[in-house]
DNA sequence: GCCATGGCTAGTA
DNA sequence: GCCATGGCTAGTA
């Protein structure tokens, strides 16, 4: 695997429940600011084998982004069971439910 | 070539 | 709505 896959794997791990981050956010955090479509393909390619928390990602505007019907309810259902309001139209509060890490550490 | 982005701008009101 | 972006991989030679 490589480094940055690692980074991105490892970073969205982190990710505490009732919290969300954004694509972007984890492309920051893993030292490519610009790499926001390499933390989507992560994603589609490596959340089960990984057991990744994907539900906990979204896009810049607070939204679920996934096209599809059925995974765009699942998502809702598991942020939803962790606490995060999801309004009717898949939107979420970044300013209140978005995760920043600590770089104290 | 993939991809579940993101930043910008044109167009509307 | 458009389109530059980029790490990775599948596919070809």
């Amino acid at each position: 695997m490589q480094p940055f896959t690692a980074m991105v794997i490892s970073i969205i791990h982190s990710i505490p429940p009732g919290k969300v981050m954004t694509y972007g956010q984890v492309a920051r955090e893993a030292g490519s600011p610009r790499a926001a479509r390499q933390v989507v393909r992560i994603l589609h390619s490596s959340s089960e084998k990984h057991g990744l928390p994907w539900h906990r990602v979204v896009n810049v505007r607070g939204e679920i982004a996934l096209q599809d019907d059925e995974s765009r309810f699942l998502q809702k259902m598991y942020l939803e069971h962790e606490g995060v309001q999801v309004h009717e139209d898949g939107h979420i509060d970044l300013k209140v439910y978005q995760y920043i890490p600590s770089h104290t550490g």
